[in-house]
RNA sequence: CGGGGCGUGGCGCAGACUGGUAGCGCGCGUGCUUUGGGAGCACGAUGCCGGAGGUUCAAAUCCUCUCGCCCCGACCA
């Protein structure tokens, strides 16, 4: 390919619209560009780069057994009610009506199509297992896209489905998935961290993320200092540090803190630290006003609360809420004698006594509570945020915290569709049973981005060679020199001829420009066709990840460069 | 949806407070020079100042409404 001819215009300055170093690098280096807000075109190189991930993607799923397909991005609606998702999927779902007044959407994922499709056509155990996936636009109305292909509102997805006759085969296609994706990772060069995970509102039993580990990553990953435990920190389980033995506790009382609302405000006013007060949080779940209970110094983590609820809908009580159930402004809630459905507590209340709590009563707070005494507590739970200095709950060294982007996100489903929608099959005994599920993401755009993240510096992007556009950019230096020119297209045909992706820049630009741009766009290998080393019979290479430079004689080209090529190669293999 | 910010040649920005000829850098076109890390000089083209109303002799500038974009939050694979 010749750059004369190719359609990749560079940005000098960065877009006065992206944030993140992964968007402003899409845009400078000509690789995509926005429509509207989380919609974008990929451009020639963009998605060369695309390409490159879906076709890793697309090797190690069929590898892996699996089989492509490709579903329909628009969806009825009817579908939708049958799983049950029409109402809770929410505004993220976009919606609208066709010219019959048919209620549609635009797919944001495909459990009720593949099912749709599987249940007509599966009928006997003999055709499990089954796994289909495709590479597909998906489009999700976010509330809040942003950080260009990072969060996007139609992005392109690679997602499976895997069915299965019983819990054995079900597990087997399961980490056929988690060890394909391991190796998708792999192969294009990032660095990632499997961790394990909620499953959200698609459901399923148990589930883990693939986390390409970035400063900018979105989510928080908790990850053992020692073992292989790793956790999003929504999932990660918090350890109970061993209780003191409960020592008399007075009869609760009392006292007044006139203003005082915040655990740090108590804290200070009693002259106490945090840790001896009870933190008395206040929901709506469902329509029911639930309790949760967790340490002053502790951080309730939502998603657990929501989870032990089994609630579809939760929230924040509203102040209004909170003043009738405690008879308090807001800020003085405290479990004895709160007007709700159920208390929950963490589990590090458990065994200790002599709390601080609000008192239900404006200006007030109680000090000498014990819970066994003077609170029904449905349950001890894990309720909280897992913290810094909190240890592995699996070999109890200590947690470290990284940020992560999700990039790919692997669920065990079980039989929530298949039964909901009847995708039923006759197992060996000819009795019907629902077929065992599982869906296996990709953000196959995210991947991009998320690569750029961690794959850049001063100058620009630094594709890791799998996904790179161009593997070798050319640069003639001298593209009005006869001889020179004869001499690139000369090497760009037989690098060609060798099966390399190479970009020929013969632009009649000045030197400095090729270099920049040649950077900024990130091609692993740079040759250098220039008047210095023509007349000594070399090509110039720079490996743009370490900068370093070297020759290559123009005699005997073809050798020398394979073995510069697997240089460069090695060392992104082996880089630390 | 709450909070904040921004819409001015293709891109990045100034001008707005205090209304009065729309400007700068980059890019673009032409010519000459230059040619190993985003060239120099000269000439030139490109604006319904996001849109609609209003105030005024006069609006990019003041007022009202609207649309779009970005950031933080809530939410989310």
């Amino acid at each position: 390919m010749r750059l004369s001819t190719f359609y990749a215009p560079t940005l000098k300055e960065d877009p006065a619209d992206a944030e993140v170093v992964s968007h402003k690098l899409l845009l400078r280096a000509g690789m995509i560009r926005k429509l509207t807000a989380g919609v974008y075109t990929y451009l020639p190189l963009g998605l060369r780069a695309l390409n490159n991930v879906a076709n890793v993607v697309r090797e190690e799923m069929n590898r892996a057994g699996a089989l492509e397909v490709l579903m329909p991005a628009v969806q009825p609606g009817d579908l939708w009610k049958e799983s049950g998702r029409w109402n809770v999927y929410g505004k993220e779902l976009l919606r609208f009506t066709d010219r019959h007044d048919r209620e549609c959407c635009l797919g944001p994922t495909h459990e009720e199509v593949v099912t749709d499709l599987v249940r007509h056509e599966i009928r006997s155990y003999r055709q499990l297992p089954l796994n289909l996936y495709q590479i597909q636009t998906k489009f999700r109305d976010e509330i809040r896209p942003r950080f260009g292909l990072m969060r996007g509102r139609e992005f392109i997805m690679k997602d499976a489905y895997s069915f299965d006759k019983d819990e054995t085969g079900a597990d087997t296609s399961y980490f056929a998935m988690y060890d394909a994706y391991a190796r998708i990772f792999s192969r294009l060069g990032l660095r990632f961290r499997a961790v394990e995970a909620d499953s959200g509102p698609i459901g399923g039993s148990f589930s883990h993320e693939f986390m390409v580990l970035a400063a900018t990553g979105e989510d928080t990953i908790v990850a053992c200092s020692a073992c292989e435990y790793g956790a999003n920190l929504e999932k990660a389980e918090a350890v109970c540090h061993v209780a003191e033995a409960a020592s008399f506790c007075p009869p609760a009382e009392a006292v007044s803190t006139p203003g005082v609302h915040t655990v740090d405000e108590v804290a200070a006013f009693l002259g106490v630290s945090a840790d001896r007060i009870i933190k008395t949080l206040l929901y709506v779940a469902d329509g029911r006003v639930v309790a949760a209970l967790v340490r002053g110094d502790r951080e309730l983590n939502e998603i657990k609360l929501k989870n032990v609820l089994g609630a579809t809908q939760m929230e924040l009580a509203a102040p209004e809420v909170v003043t009738r159930v405690t008879g308090a402004p807001v800020g003085f809630a405290g479990p004895v004698g709160l007007g709700v459905d159920v208390v929950y507590a963490d589990k590090e209340l458990f065994g200790r006594s002599d709390w601080i709590a609000g008192a239900n009563a404006a200006d007030a707070h109680l000090r000498h509570v014990d819970l066994a005494r003077d609170v029904k507590v449905e349950c001890y739970l894990d309720l909280r945020q897992v913290a810094a200095g909190d240890m592995c709950p699996k070999c109890g060294q200590p947690l470290l915290f990284t940020k992560g982007i999700e990039v790919g996100h692997v669920f065990k489903l079980g039989t929530k569709y298949s039964t909901t929608m009847g995708a039923m099959f006759l197992d060996e005994e000819g009795k019907e049973r629902p077929l065992i599920m599982g869906c296996y993401g990709i953000g196959v755009s995210r991947v991009v981005a998320a690569c750029l993240e961690q794959n850049n510096d001063e100058h620009g992007i630094v594709f890791p060679p799998p996904m790179a556009p161009f593997e070798v950019a050319l640069l003639n230096l001298s593209p009005k020199d006869e001889t020179a020119m004869a001499k690139a297209r000369e090497l760009h045909d037989l690098l060609s001829g060798m099966g390399i992706a190479v970009l020929l820049d013969d632009r009649d630009e000045r030197p400095g420009v090729k270099f920049k741009d040649a950077d900024l766009m990130g091609f692993p290998m740079q040759l250098v066709l220039g008047g210095k080393g023509l007349a000594r019979g070399v090509v110039e290479t720079k490996d743009r990840r370490t900068g370093e430079k070297g020759e290559l004689p123009l005699e005997g080209f073809a050798e020398a460069f394979a073995i510069f090529r697997q240089g460069v190669l090695d060392g992104w293999e082996n880089r630390g």
